[in-house]
RNA sequence: GGGCGAUUAGCUCAGCUGGUCUAGAGCGCCUGCCUUACAAGCAGGAGGUCGAUGGUUCGAACCCAUUAUCGCCCA
C-alpha cells in the first residue's frame, strides 16, 4: 500500500481480492483433508434470476458462516447451485421467441428445449457473477444445476423408487390450473386474497315430473330451486344440485330434477351433508369439474364431470354454442346475462370472498379437473415431523417449528406434473399397443409386456421443486456413494427465507428423510424479509426494489454486507432504504483510517518490523494496553456465542462498538500520548506492536463479514512481520495450497488474550472521570484545548490510585494542567457527579477571546432577529402567509432575543 | 376462523435466562471543535411513564391474563 487515501475505496480493493482468491482456489474444498466438515447448502437461485436484496442478505450471513469455519479449521463447504425453474425459464424463453414472432407450439418441443438451453449458456450465469461481488466465498467448482445429467438422474431414480412404493400415482383430480401459465400447479403455488365480490343468485326450474308434491316455491306454474354462485360461469357444467339431508326446509326435493338453464340439461337434486345450509339458499349447483368441493361431492354421488373450458381458460363446446370461445371472465358477464334476459338471474349480492392466484403471474386461478401425476405425502412427512420433534433439526428462531408442524400435520398430496416442456420429462412410457405403463430410470427400448417398440413417454415434466427438494444430497452425486455424500451428508445449516418453509425446506427434510435416512441439515435458520421502507414487499410492479449491485458500487460491498448482517436481528424483516447503508460504509472507513494512523506512525520508525508476542504483557503495562487486550478477549467470546446461536448481528454489532468506541475513541486517543516525538523509538515500537496485533487480531474478527477491506489490509500489515506474516499463520497453514490471505488465518479464540474484569473496572473508574470533565468543559464553553485545573473530592482509595497511577493519561484527554483530591472546593468551580465521585474543574477563562466569541454571537443573533423583524413587519406576509408559518416566526424571534439576551448577559459578566 | 410476529427516543431498530436497565445503538436534531488517522470525523447534549389494563414477584420493557392497533401465514 504506497499511497494510502484519505477515504477508503472499496472498488479497486474488491475486484482485486476476489481474483486473488479464486486464482490461488482458496475456497476449493476436499474430501480427504482430515479436517472435520462444515457444509452450507447455497439456496439454488433461478437461472433466471437477478440478485435482489434477499440474496444480498442470505448470502452475507451464509458466508460469514462458511468463512468463519473456514477460518476455525473446517473443511468449509459452501456448494452453490442454480436451478432451471420451469415457468419462469420458459416464459423467458417464449418471450424471447416472441420477439422473433416464433411461438413454442410452431417450434417444436425439441427446438424449444435446445432454445432453453442456449439461453441458459447465454444468461444463466449472471447472478453467480453478482454473487462473486458480493464475495461469496462458495466453492464455485462444484456448483451443480438442478437439470444437470447428474441430478437428472437422480431425478428419474426419486420418481421411480416412490412409483414402486406406490406413493405416486397418476388420476383425474381437480388441481390448481393458471390459464396463462397453462399448466397445473401446487397447492403451495396458489395465493389467496380477499376480493369484494358477488354473489349470483340463479333460479333453476324444477323439471315438471314426478308431479308437484309441494306448493313451495312455484311461480307462473313453475317450481325453481335457487342456487347462490361466486363463478357464474361453470353453471355450464352443472351435474346436479345438492342441499343438506338434514335441512328440512328441502324435503320435498329429495328425488327431483331441475333443468339446468341454458344448456337444458336434466340434472338430479342430491343430498350431501358436506353442503352448508347457511350459503346462499342452502341449496347449491354442483360443478364436479370444476370446484375441490363438488368433485368429492361428484365422485360420491356418482355424478357426470362436464369440463367447460380448454387450458386457456376459453369456454369450449361443452359450454354450449352460446359459450364456446369467451374467456371465462367474458362468459362469466354473459351467462349473467343470459339468465336475467330468461328472468332466472333472482338477485346479485355482495359478497366478500378469497379467490386464488398464480403465485407466479398473478392470474386468478382455475379450479380444473385433469389427468395429473402425485406424490402421497402423508407416509413421507411423519418421519420429517419426528426429525424436528426429536431435534435432530433445530430451527432458528425456534417458532418456525410450529409453522413447520402445522403444515407437515395437514399435509395434502402434492401436484407433480407440468405441462411444460422445459424441465425433467416424466420418466413414464406407455406401450401403444398393450398399454402398459413402463416407470423407470432409462429410457426404455420396448414393452417389457409385449415386447412392442411403439412406446411413448409421458409429455409433462415434473414441478421444479421436485428436484430441489433432493438438493440436501443431490449436489453429491447421490445416488452413488460419493466420498461427498459420504464426508458432507448431513450438512450444517440451511439459510434462507420464511416464504420458502414449505415449498423447500419441508420438503427437503421429506426426502432426507425417505431417501438417505438421516436429516439434510441440523438447523435451519429462517431471516426476515426485505421490505422497503413502507414495510412493503420489494416487487418490479411497485418499482420499490434496491439492486444490491448498485448499492455495491455505491458503498462498497462489505459495507452492503455489514449492514444487512446487523440488521437482520432474530429474523426479523427489515425496512431498508439506500441511506442505511452510509453507515457500513462509515465503519468501513473508520477501519481504513484507524490504519492509515498506526501505518503513518510505524513508516516513522527507523525499524519498521514489530516484535512477535506483545500480547505478553507485563504486570505494569499501560492501563490502555491491558486495558484493550482485555476487551479483545471479550468481544471474541461473544462473537463466538453469537455465532452459535446464529445471532450474527451481535457478532457485527459488538466488532463495531469494539473498533470503534473502544479502540478507536478510547485506545487510539490514549497511546498518543506515547507516539510523540520526544518518545523514544523502543518504546514508540512496543506500543505499536501491541496495537498492530490487537488491530490484526480485529481484522480476522471482522474478515468472515467484511471479507474484502480486512483482506486488503492484512494484507499491507504483513510488511510489519519477520517472514511477511503475522505470527499466527504460520502455525496453522499447514498442509493447506499456500497463499496468504486472512481468509486462511486460524479465528481468533477467547483465551488467546487475557482479560482482565479488574482492569476493566479501573479503566471505566478513568474513563468515567474523564468524561466528567469533558462535559463540564462542554457545558461551560471552554474550548477543548483550554487548560483546566481538576479537582476530585468524594473519591475513595481505588479512584484516587486509579487516576493518580494514570494522571498523565488523564491530563492528556481532558487538557488538564492539575489534578489534585481534595473536599474543599473553590466556589469558583464547575461540579460533575458521576458514579464513582466529582469532578471540580477551575477554568482559567481567556476573557479576550470569550469576549470575542459573545460579540460575534451578538452580532450574529442580531442579524438573524433584524430579518425575521423585518418580516413579520411585513403585512402582506402576515395577510397571506399560513397561520402556522407566521406563528413560528414569532416563535422563531422570541427565542433569539431570549438567546440574545443570554449572550449579553454573558458578555457583561466578563468585563 | 386458527396460528405467528410487531408495538421501546423524531425515524429505523437492539435489548438473549426477570436483577449494573438509573432502558441502549444508528440516523436525525442541538452545542462546540477543520485537535497532522478519519468532517464518512472528534468532544458534549437534548429526547422514552417500553401500546393499554390487571396480575405474579423483593424486583417486570422482559413472565401470565385481558385488550387495542398494524402486519404476515394457514384455512
Amino acid at each position: 500500500m504506497t499511497d494510502i487515501s484519505k477515504t477508503y475505496d472499496p472498488k479497486a480493493v474488491e475486484t482485486k481480492w476476489y481474483r486473488y482468491w479464486e486464482d490461488n482456489n482458496l475456497f476449493r474444498t476436499e474430501t480427504d483433508t482430515g479436517k472435520k466438515p462444515y457444509c452450507i447448502l447455497m439456496p439454488p437461485p433461478n437461472v433466471t434470476g437477478q440478485l435482489h436484496m434477499g440474496h444480498a442478505l442470505q448470502d452475507a450471513l451464509q458466508d460469514m458462516l462458511i468463512r468463519l469455519k473456514r477460518m476455525q479449521g473446517f473443511e468449509s463447504l459452501w456448494q452453490p447451485g442454480k436451478d432451471h425453474a420451469g415457468i419462469a425459464t420458459q416464459n423467458v424463453v417464449e418471450q424471447t421467441l416472441a420477439k422473433e414472432n416464433i411461438t413454442r407450439q410452431s417450434l417444436g418441443r425439441e427446438k424449444f428445449v435446445e432454445r432453453a438451453w442456449e439461453w441458459k449458456k447465454q444468461y444463466g450465469d449472471r447472478i453467480f457473477q453478482q454473487k462473486r461481488l458480493l464475495g461469496d466465498s462458495a466453492d464455485w467448482s462444484r456448483e451443480r444445476f438442478t437439470l444437470d445429467e447428474g441430478l437428472s438422474k437422480a431425478v428419474a431414480q426419486v420418481f421411480v423408487h416412490l412409483y414402486e412404493k406406490d406413493l405416486i400415482y397418476r388420476g383425474h383430480y381437480i388441481v390448481n390450473w393458471c390459464p396463462r401459465c397453462r399448466t397445473a400447479i401446487s397447492d403451495e403455488e396458489v395465493d389467496h386474497k380477499d376480493h369484494d365480490h358477488h354473489l349470483w343468485y340463479f333460479k333453476y326450474p324444477i323439471a315438471p315430473t314426478p308431479p308437484l308434491q309441494s306448493r313451495g316455491g312455484i311461480k307462473g306454474g313453475v317450481e325453481y330451486v335457487t342456487v347462490a354462485t361466486t363463478r357464474p360461469e361453470t353453471m355450464l357444467g352443472d351435474t346436479a344440485v345438492a342441499v343438506n339431508p338434514k335441512d328440512e326446509r328441502f324435503k320435498h326435493l329429495w328425488d327431483r330434477k331441475v333443468i339446468l338453464p341454458l344448456v337444458e340439461r336434466e340434472i338430479p337434486i342430491i343430498q350431501d351433508r358436506f353442503v352448508d345450509p347457511e350459503f346462499g339458499t342452502g341449496q347449491v349447483k354442483v360443478t364436479p369439474a370444476h370446484d375441490q368441493n363438488d368433485f368429492e361431492m361428484g365422485q360420491r354421488h356418482g355424478l357426470d364431470f362436464v369440463i367447460v373450458m380448454d387450458e386457456e381458460g376459453v369456454m369450449n363446446e361443452n359450454a354450449g354454442s352460446e359459450f364456446k370461445g369467451m374467456d371465462r371472465f367474458k362468459a362469466r358477464e354473459a351467462v349473467v346475462e343470459a339468465m336475467r334476459e330468461r328472468g332466472l338471474l333472482e338477485k346479485i349480492e355482495d359478497y366478500k370472498t378469497s379467490i386464488g392466484h398464480c403465485q407466479r403471474c398473478k392470474t386468478m386461478i382455475e379450479p380444473y379437473q385433469s389427468l395429473q401425476w402425485f406424490v402421497k405425502m402423508k407416509p413421507l412427512a411423519e418421519p420429517a415431523i419426528e426429525a424436528v420433534r426429536n431435534g435432530s433439526i433445530k430451527f432458528y428462531p425456534k417458532r418456525w417449528e410450529k409453522v413447520y408442524y402445522a403444515w407437515m400435520e395437514n399435509i395434502r398430496d402434492w401436484c407433480i406434473s407440468r405441462q411444460l416442456w422445459w424441465g425433467h420429462r416424466i420418466p413414464v412410457w406407455y406401450c401403444q399397443d398393450c398399454g402398459e405403463i413402463i416407470v423407470r430410470v432409462d429410457t426404455p427400448d420396448k414393452c417389457p409386456k409385449c415386447g412392442s417398440a411403439n412406446l411413448k413417454q409421458d409429455e409433462d415434466v415434473l414441478d421444479t421443486w421436485f428436484s430441489s427438494w433432493l438438493w440436501g444430497f443431490s449436489p453429491f452425486g447421490w445416488p452413488e456413494q460419493t466420498d461427498a455424500l459420504k464426508y458432507w451428508y448431513p450438512t450444517d445449516v440451511l439459510v434462507t427465507g420464511y416464504d420458502i418453509i414449505f415449498f423447500w425446506v419441508a420438503r427437503m427434510i421429506i426426502a432426507g428423510m425417505e431417501f438417505m435416512k438421516d436429516v439434510p441439515y441440523r438447523a435451519v435458520y429462517i431471516t426476515g424479509m426485505i421490505k422497503d421502507e413502507l414495510g412493503r414487499w420489494m416487487s418490479k410492479s411497485l418499482g420499490n426494489g434496491i439492486d444490491p449491485e448498485d448499492m455495491v458500487k455505491q458503498y462498497g460491498s462489505d459495507a452492503v454486507r455489514f449492514t444487512l448482517i446487523a440488521l437482520a436481528s432474530e429474523g426479523q424483516d427489515i425496512r431498508l432504504t439506500p441511506s442505511r447503508f452510509e453507515g457500513g460504509r462509515n465503519f468501513a472507513n473508520k477501519i481504513w483510517n484507524s490504519y492509515r494512523f498506526l501505518r503513518s506512525h510505524i513508516d516513522r520508525l527507523d525499524e519498521k518490523l514489530l516484535i512477535e508476542n506483545p500480547f505478553d504483557l507485563p504486570d505494569d503495562a499501560p492501563l490502555p494496553d491491558k486495558w484493550i487486550v482485555s476487551r479483545l478477549s471479550d468481544v471474541t467470546e461473544k462473537y463466538i456465542e453469537n455465532a452459535d446461536k446464529y445471532r450474527l448481528n451481535d457478532c457485527m454489532t459488538g466488532l463495531y462498538d469494539f473498533l470503534w468506541k473502544e479502540y478507536c475513541d478510547w485506545y487510539l486517543e490514549l497511546i498518543k500520548v506515547r507516539l510523540t516525538p520526544e518518545t523514544p523509538d523502543d518504546v514508540k515500537r512496543q506500543t505499536l506492536s501491541l496495537a498492530v496485533a490487537v488491530y490484526e487480531a480485529a481484522l480476522r474478527l471482522l474478515h468472515p463479514g467484511m471479507p474484502f477491506i480486512t483482506e486488503q489490509l492484512w494484507q499491507d500489515l504483513r510488511e510489519f512481520y519477520p517472514d511477511n506474516l503475522p505470527p499466527q499463520l504460520e502455525k496453522t497453514s499447514q498442509g493447506q495450497p499456500f497463499a496468504p490471505s486472512i481468509s486462511w488465518a486460524p479465528f481468533p479464540k477467547a483465551d488467546d488474550f487475557k482479560r482482565n474484569e479488574c482492569i476493566e473496572r479501573d479503566f471505566e473508574i478513568f474513563s468515567r472521570n474523564v468524561e466528567s470533565a469533558r462535559m463540564i468543559k462542554s457545558e461551560h464553553q471552554i474550548p477543548p484545548r483550554t487548560a483546566i485545573e481538576v479537582i476530585i473530592s468524594g473519591d475513595d482509595e481505588l479512584t484516587r490510585d486509579v487516576i493518580n497511577r494514570n494522571e498523565e493519561l488523564f491530563s492528556a484527554l481532558t487538557c488538564s494542567s492539575s489534578i489534585i483530591f481534595s473536599e474543599d472546593i473553590p466556589k469558583m468551580a464547575y461540579t460533575c457527579i458521576n458514579r464513582f465521585c466529582a469532578v471540580h474543574v477551575i477554568a482559567k477563562i481567556d476573557t479576550e477571546a470569550e469576549s470575542q466569541h459573545f460579540t460575534k454571537e451578538i452580532e450574529h443573533y442580531k442579524g438573524l432577529i433584524k430579518g425575521v423583524e423585518a418580516k413579520l413587519a411585513n403585512e402582506k406576509f402576515l395577510a397571506k402567509a399560513p397561520e402556522q408559518v407566521v406563528a413560528n416566526e414569532r416563535q422563531k424571534l422570541q427565542s433569539l432575543r431570549d438567546k440574545l439576551t443570554e449572550a449579553e448577559e454573558k458578555l457583561g459578566l466578563l468585563s
